[in-house]
Order: structure tokens, then C-alpha cells, then sequence
DNA sequence: CTCCTGTGTTTTGTATTCAGAATTCATAGT
DNA sequence: ACTATGAATTCTGAATACAAAACACAGGAG
């Protein structure tokens, strides 16, 4: 197999973000580079590129002289993200071919009815819940489009550990991915578009509670 | 006045997207960190921060050894950036007060009109348009979607020169500015978005025949 | 007692250096 | 003549070094 040659941006970036799910960081809290440079075995050169490009994708802010530190969650910010994720995944489902996701939605339509037990782990159900979004705008052919969603998710991350020992009404989440799947089937794309975003404003909603008010 | 004391790593980026407007840069050439460096009287350090997060936005690519390079220009990438700032600019105008959108639209409708003459030199148009368009989701309450919708268009900057020296039918442009404000000030959001969604369209195919096939 | 100021320390921002990968060019072998 | 091999060079990726800004704290003036 091909070795792993990735620039060490990339991987500090990558175990960054893990650390973030795992909710090893508070939020707002200044970064110590030499500290977490050490800490993470590397010089503070990489690991100043993967905090540049965090910053840039909105996991992390940066004052001049002051450095970086990771934005505070707020219910504001959460909203303005699902909104924004909600509208891109439309457009992605959009930007499908129709075919393509008559095709997938038995899948969907599996995935969602196996949702994960509410006594599974969270990761677990997180997991579960990526893989159904990705297959979902799978057939999407604006590559840069996904890559967008995945960048602004990535900022999402900062709120998933604040589920954590959480029993949402999974039910819930299922039957709306249930109800995406079966207008995709249907064919009925617009309507399709609609429950997915009514699918994320809901999930916004359930966790809005958790969120600390700023 | 207090001065400018922002990180030179922004003051770099900002530059490389001018020189990028003015058409300096060839599409999908090399970059050489030294040269380039030195060519700005910096280090490579922030210089390099700099490729990062234009490599982040997508103007610039990277791969592992071979260093950054001007992304490549294509049909396909440029209608694909055309619908997502499309789509985000739909978003914003959702995200934004009804009684706002009213209020600024005879401003829109001016400045649709005072279009510049088509004699005008070619940056002063597109300073022009970018005016409207930011004018335009101004009332966006998102904040994160204006960021976003900026970080996008900067990868669109690459394809700015390529209409150097055109005379495409501004007319068009303008009418169909005229068009998204008057319906903006009948209130009539729904449709204000679809004809945004058009001129973008629009935009988009008046320009394809000016990028190279790739 | 409070507020200001100055000094010392910490931490960031930038420059420079070092190591290794990619490229180029020349040469030897088929 | 063409390909393969290897050394020399160039350039990137990462580490280290340096300069300056921010911070903390103590001491003195009001």
C-alpha cells in the first residue's frame, strides 16, 4: 500500500478536530503554541498552519499578537451554521442527478430505518448520522460544492460533544431521514429539499438547549 | 487613525488576489516560495501562511513536495463556484429582513441604472458589481454566510481578468439588476431570488466562451 | 488606597536555517 | 539512438532562532 505522505498540516489539523469531538477543548480558550506544539510532538511551524487554516474554516479565531483560541459556541453561531449546511446540502441535492438519487434512496431509506439504538455510543451515532449525509449528497457533481460542506461541517464539530450522554428523540431523526428517502424515491425533489432542511432545523432546535447562552 | 496593524500574512493574501484580479499570475503555474518572497520583500514563513489559506478558499492547490500553484481555470470549476455564490447569495437574501430588502431596493435600483458605461474601464465595472452585490445581502443577519460567501468569491477573482478588454452586453446586466431590485421592492422575495439565480446564470454563460477548454 | 508607570517575563509573529524530496542534467550501458 | 542510473541542484517542508508585542507584577505618586 502507498505509504501516508500527507504534510504534517494536515494531520495536526485532522487530530485537532478529533480532540475537538472528543471535547478535550473548552471553547474559548487561548491556544499555547509551544505548549501544544509540544504536546503533539511537532515544531510550531505546522502546527501554526493547521491553526491558520482552522481559523479559516471558523473552528478557531485570531487576534494580532494575541494568537489563537477557539471560538466560543454560541446559539447564534450554531443557527447561522445549520442554516448555511442546510442550504448547501440543498443545493447539492439540486445538483444531483434525479436518477442517481432514485437509486440510493432504498439505501436512505435502510440506513435510515437502522438508526442506531439510543443506548448506542454517540460517536456511534454521530458516525452513523455523517455516513447517511454523505451518501445522501453522494451524487452531487459539484466536487467544490462538497468540498464546501465538509469545510463548514467541520465547524459544526465544535458542538457534537455537547450532546454527549444525551437520549434526543432519535426516533425523530430517523423518521425525518425515513421521509427524505421516500419523496427522493418518489421523485419529488423539491418536496425532498424541503424535509431535508426541515430535518436540520429541527435537529438545530433539539440541541439549542444545550448550548450555553452566551 | 489608528494604524493598520493587521498580520502580514493577511496584507500578502490580499495582495496575491490583486495581482490575481490584474491577471499577473498564469492559471496553473508553479509557485516559487523564494522568488515570490523575495518579490514581496517578506519571509517565507508568513508568505507561506498566506498559500495556505488561499489554497484553503481553492484559488491555490498544493500537493505533497511540489509545493502551491495557480489552480487551474476551467469551465466546469467556474460554473461550479457560479452556482454555490448563486445559491449562497439566495441564502442570504432568506436570511434577511423582509423590511430591509425594501428599504435598500430603490438604492439597487439606482446603482442598477447608473451602471457604468461600457467604455469604463474594466475593474471599474466589476468594483461596480461587486458594490451591488454587497449591497444587495447586506441585511443578511449571518454573518458566517457573508464570510462565506466573500471566501467564495475570492476563488471567482481568477476568472475576473479573462474579461479584460470585452464588451459583453452590460445591458443585460444591468436590466437584470433592475429586475432582482424591483421585485425586492414589490416585496416579492421568492422571486427576487429566482431572477438573482438567473443573472448569475447568466453571467455565468456570457463568460463560459472566454475560458479556455480545458 | 488607587492608579499609573516601568521593568521583567511570556508568547506571538517573522526570519533564518536545516534536512530531505523532487527535478534536472549528464553519462554509461544496451 | 534511446533508456536507465546517479550525481548535482533546486525547492519545499519542518525546525530553530530572533524580535517585538502583550501580559504580569511590583513600586511609587497622588
Amino acid at each position: 500500500m502507498p505509504i501516508d505522505r500527507r504534510p504534517l498540516r494536515e494531520q495536526i489539523r485532522e487530530e485537532l478536530l478529533g480532540r475537538l469531538d472528543r471535547g478535550d477543548f473548552a471553547a474559548g480558550t487561548d491556544i499555547n503554541e509551544v505548549a501544544l506544539a509540544a504536546e503533539l510532538g511537532v515544531s510550531r511551524t505546522p502546527l501554526r498552519e493547521a491553526l491558520i487554516t482552522l481559523a479559516g474554516e471558523g473552528v478557531l479565531e485570531s487576534t494580532q499578537g494575541r494568537g489563537f483560541r477557539f471560538a466560543p459556541v454560541s446559539r447564534k453561531e450554531f443557527t447561522e451554521l445549520c442554516e448555511i449546511v442546510a442550504g448547501l446540502e440543498g443545493l447539492a441535492l439540486d445538483a444531483s442527478d434525479p436518477a442517481y438519487l432514485r437509486e440510493i434512496a432504498p439505501e436512505l431509506l435502510r440506513m435510515a430505518r437502522d438508526f442506531p439504538d439510543r443506548i448506542a455510543e454517540q460517536h456511534v451515532i454521530e458516525r452513523h448520522d455523517d455516513e447517511w449525509h454523505d451518501l445522501l449528497v453522494s451524487g452531487c457533481r459539484n466536487e467544490r460544492l462538497l468540498d464546501l460542506i465538509t469545510s463548514v461541517k467541520a465547524g459544526l464539530r465544535r458542538y457534537a460533544h455537547l450532546l454527549a450522554g444525551d437520549d434526543t428523540p432519535l426516533e425523530r431523526e430517523a423518521a425525518e431521514h425515513c421521509r427524505v428517502a421516500e419523496l427522493l424515491m418518489a421523485g419529488d425533489l423539491a418536496e425532498a429539499v424541503q424535509a431535508l432542511r426541515d430535518n436540520w432545523v429541527n435537529g438545530m432546535e433539539r440541541m439549542m438547549s444545550r448550548i450555553p447562552a452566551s
